[in-house]
DNA sequence: CGCAGATTTGAAAATCGTCAAAAACCGTGG
DNA sequence: CCACGGTTTTTGACGATTTTCAAATCTGCG
C-alpha cells in the first residue's frame, strides 16, 4: 500500500520542495496519517486546509442532488488538494483517501498570507494547479464529448500516465473498482464492466485482478486521439 | 459590445491589481485587441502567452477526435487563460472570442520567472487559479452526472451567476448560441433547443432574442442543488 | 424581398441506464 | 484445504434518454 511517513527524493525540484518543506516546519504543519477508505473531509465542511499529499491516493468527490456521485480528482503524491475550496465558505468537494495516507494540512489562513506564500511556494503551487487544471481540463473533454467507449480508453491511459510506475511497463494497478472508475468519468458500472470486458475480449487490455496491462497503447492513444498529459508528476517530491 | 481599451475600477483589491498592472507596465506587456468571433489561440500550438483579460468575453474549448467541440472555459474581463498550458510543449486548447477583447499577453517565460512573480503577483495568480478550478468543478459535476434537462438549467444559472449584471437583476444577455450552449454541457443543439422551449412554456424562463429572464430562480436552483459559485467575480478589475 | 444562419419540430435510431439475477472473487475462520 | 459471507463483476432484457437526420419555421439584415 503505502509507506507512510517515508519522504522520498526529489527529481529536480530540489530547491522548490525543500522550500516548501521548510514552509511546512517554521508554519508548524504536521504530516498527518488517514486510513484508507475514509473520508478527510466532508462537502459542506467549513475548508479549513490545503492539504498536500505525502504519500498515498485520495481522491476529491462530489455528491450530487440526484444521489450520484462524481470523481473530480484524483490525487497523488506531490499534489495538493482543497484547493477549489480557497475563497468560499464551504467546500464543494469531499475528500477520500484510497490507501493509507500521510497529508500535511495547511491551514487556510496561512496558505494565503504573505509569509507563507514565498515566491518559491506560490511558484510551486502555481504550477501544482496549472497541473490540476490541465488534468481537469482534459477529464471535462472526455466527459463532455466521449462515447462511454472512448471515455473509458481515455481513463486507462490516463491513470496509466498518472499512477503507472514507469518501471513496469505498461501494466499498472488500478485502485478503483468499477462504480469508482464509473463516478469519474459519469457512467455506471455496469457499463463500465460491458466495456472493459469487450476491450479485453479485443485484445487491447490483460486483466488479473486489481492489475491491468494496456496492449497495443499506442493504438488506444490513437483510436481517440489521447494527447499524453506531459508532466512526469512531480510525484513524491515533497 | 465591448468597452476596447477602457480600464475600470477594482474593487477592493487595488493593491493586488495595481500591482499587476505595474508588473504588465514594467514587463512591457502591452494590450491587444481582438475583433469578436476570432481565434487568438489555436490547438497544438506552443503555448506563448497567459492571456490577462481586459475587456471582453472569449472561452477555451478543444476539439476531439470524434468532430466534437467541448466549450472548456468562459474567459471575463479580469480572469486569465491560457494558464493550463504552462508547463506543456504544446496547447490543450484553443481561445476563442466572444465579444470584441482586450488582451494583456503575458509572455509565459515572464510568466514563469520569479522577476514577475512577486508575491503579490503570485497571490492574485493563484486566487485565479483557485476560482477557474472551483468553476471547472462544477462544470464537470453537471456534465458528468446531471440529466440533461438539469445541465441546462446548471448553465443557465451558472451563466447569470457569471456573467449576470446585478443591477439587471434576473435578467442578462446570452453571448452564446444554442450550438455554443450545447458544447459548454456536452449536449447537442437540439437538445438544448428542446429544453430550453420546455423551460420557457414552464414559465422558469422568458426569451427575447439573446436576452433571458430567469423566473422563479430560487426554485430552479433548488431542483438541482445548485450550490453558487460564491466569489464575486474579480471582474474589469485589472 | 430574399438570403443565411439559427431555432424548432418530429420521427427514427443509438446509446446508455436500470433492474435483477448469476457468477466470480476475496478474506476469514473453521 | 474448504466452506462461508460479503462484495464486486458479469450478463441479459428492457426502458428511458439523447442523438441523428431532415424538414420547416423563424430572425436579422442587407
Amino acid at each position: 500500500m503505502s509507506t507512510g511517513t517515508e519522504i522520498k527524493k526529489g527529481d529536480g525540484h530540489v530547491s522548490v520542495t525543500s522550500a516548501v518543506r521548510a514552509a511546512l516546519q517554521s508554519f508548524k504543519v504536521r504530516p498527518v496519517y488517514f486510513e484508507k477508505d475514509v473520508d478527510i473531509q466532508h462537502e459542506g465542511d467549513k475548508p479549513g486546509y490545503v492539504y498536500l499529499v505525502q504519500s498515498g491516493w485520495m481522491y476529491s468527490y462530489a455528491l450530487l442532488a440526484n444521489g450520484q456521485r462524481q470523481i473530480l480528482f484524483l490525487h497523488q503524491p506531490g499534489d495538493m488538494a482543497g484547493f477549489a475550496d480557497m475563497g468560499g465558505h464551504h467546500s464543494i468537494c469531499a475528500l477520500r483517501s484510497l490507501s493509507d495516507c500521510v497529508l500535511h494540512p495547511i491551514p487556510m489562513a496561512a496558505f494565503t498570507s504573505p509569509q507563507f506564500l514565498t515566491p518559491a511556494i506560490a511558484t510551486f503551487f502555481l504550477h501544482k494547479a496549472g497541473e490540476m487544471q490541465s488534468v481537469l481540463i482534459r477529464t471535462l473533454m472526455a466527459v463532455g464529448r466521449m462515447a462511454a467507449r472512448d471515455r473509458i480508453i481515455w481513463l486507462l491511459l490516463m491513470l496509466h500516465e498518472r499512477l503507472g510506475d514507469s518501471a513496469q511497463g505498461d501494466e499498472m494497478r488500478l485502485p478503483f473498482n468499477q462504480s469508482e472508475l464509473g463516478d469519474l468519468i459519469g457512467l455506471t458500472n455496469v457499463s463500465v464492466s460491458k466495456y472493459m470486458t469487450q476491450l479485453s475480449t479485443e485484445g487491447f487490455i490483460e486483466r488479473k485482478g486489481q492489475r491491468i496491462v494496456l496492449r497495443r497503447r499506442a493504438e488506444l492513444q490513437r483510436m481517440i486521439g489521447y494527447e499524453p498529459l506531459g508532466f512526469e508528476s512531480v510525484r513524491s517530491s515533497v
